[in-house]
DNA sequence: TCAAAAGTGTTAATAGTACACCCATGA
DNA sequence: TCATGGGTGTACTATTAACACTTTTGA
């Protein structure tokens, strides 16, 4: 039927970088993998395509599998096609990145596939080449943020913009003038106060801010 | 062995979608595909990927088949895996993108392969995908082109300042401010004057440049 | 002599950066 | 009353954008 027949075929995976921001600081959601090779290292969320779906889908279903979450924003990164990546057999393996709401996921899921969260600035080991594609990830959302309302994606529903800043800084890994930072933001027409104070992380209370329309797209 | 087993396999193509400039526009080599399905439809230049090599390498061969070159300024762009996109049979694909100087490459080779340079802003009708890796492609490399010289790898070795213009108009899509132009790019290091003169392309003669170093690098 | 491309500066607007103090409140 | 985070404005610098005429020369 066609002349595919004489090329090998791969198995292909599909890992998810599933970003989020807790505690000032950006995490990657990873795991104990649990099948050799490399059973028990530290690993990122993934799986492999299956054939009745696209490789975008199979992303989308090994999120859900993990968090629970539909309709986030996701990101393909790459595609790592090295022989030997993975020593166990040839896998080539597609990258995502999701961003999601720390407070707004299926704990349940994630625990039962012993998932938790780790700081992106002190990234335990990881096995095969999955450290590289983090700072891949994080390299392009710094890109993308400094353009686009993003953070929408990372932050809960109302806001102070001392913790908006703390999201920049962590991305960006700078420290930003606050002046600056609240000026620039405030330019941008994306955001709005609610005219709710926050009276949890000050005594004097914060404005609450929110985002005019959140940016939960699965595909760009 | 591995816990593999239960997975399905797919074939993994590798795409090049190779630019060049010329006649003042940037074009991209296609050909007629060979083989079933599709066969005859213009399509982008591709093959698939071995068992023995990895897909950065599966790029680079492909690309040598087709050019005899080597040692390209080459990048991945993305996968591309929905389940139907090659009529035939389930085929992933990973597109890289390669810029190369139109008069210096192995032209019988590519002949060979009924090979032919058409404009990225006229394309053809082409199969599958391959239209939207194009335009995916074109506006990354008008992304990078704002902040780094990979416009040595379109351009002969000694060029005039217009013609640079034109390269950067062409990728860009825009028409640029002659004078904003050459004061910028006199401001960047990495062009300089040859002290030779191009009287070919107009009475009076122009400058001849050329970059400092080449940037010939296959990833990045 | 004239057509055709080469070459050349100034001004205005915008964006980005640096910097320090007062405010409101609960404990 | 004081410690804590919230909130605000101005001056300087760098970058980008707009804009038009003179030069050279081969046909």
């Amino acid at each position: 039927m066609t002349a595919y027949q004489s090329y090998p075929q791969f198995y292909v995976s599909v890992d998810c970088i599933i970003f989020g921001f807790a505690e000032g600081h950006l995490k990657v959601l990873i795991h104990q993998r649990p099948y050799e090779p490399g059973m028990g290292e530290q690993s990122l969320i993934g799986g492999f395509v299956q054939t009745n779906e696209s490789v975008d889908s199979s992303a989308k279903r090994i999120l859900k599998e993990f968090t629970g979450l539909d309709n986030v924003y996701m990101q393909q990164l790459a595609a790592y096609g090295e022989v030997e990546r993975d020593p166990g057999e040839r896998v080539i393996s597609i990258v995502y990145y999701a961003l999601i709401n720390v407070d707004n996921y299926d704990q349940t899921l994630s625990e039962l596939h012993n998932a938790k969260w780790v700081d992106v600035d002190h990234l335990p080991a990881l096995c095969f080449d999955h450290r590289d594609m983090v700072q891949k990830a994080r390299r392009k959302i710094g890109e993308t943020i400094k353009n686009e309302p993003i953070g929408s994606n990372l932050l809960p529903r109302y806001f102070t913009l001392s913790l908006l800043q703390t999201l920049y800084e962590s991305i960006l890994g700078t420290s930003i003038d606050k002046r600056n930072f609240r000026r620039a933001i405030s330019e941008k027409d994306y955001i709005k106060p609610t005219g709710m104070i926050d009276k949890a992380s000050s005594r004097r209370g914060a404005t609450l801010y929110e985002f005019k329309e959140r940016v939960d797209k699965a595909e760009a």
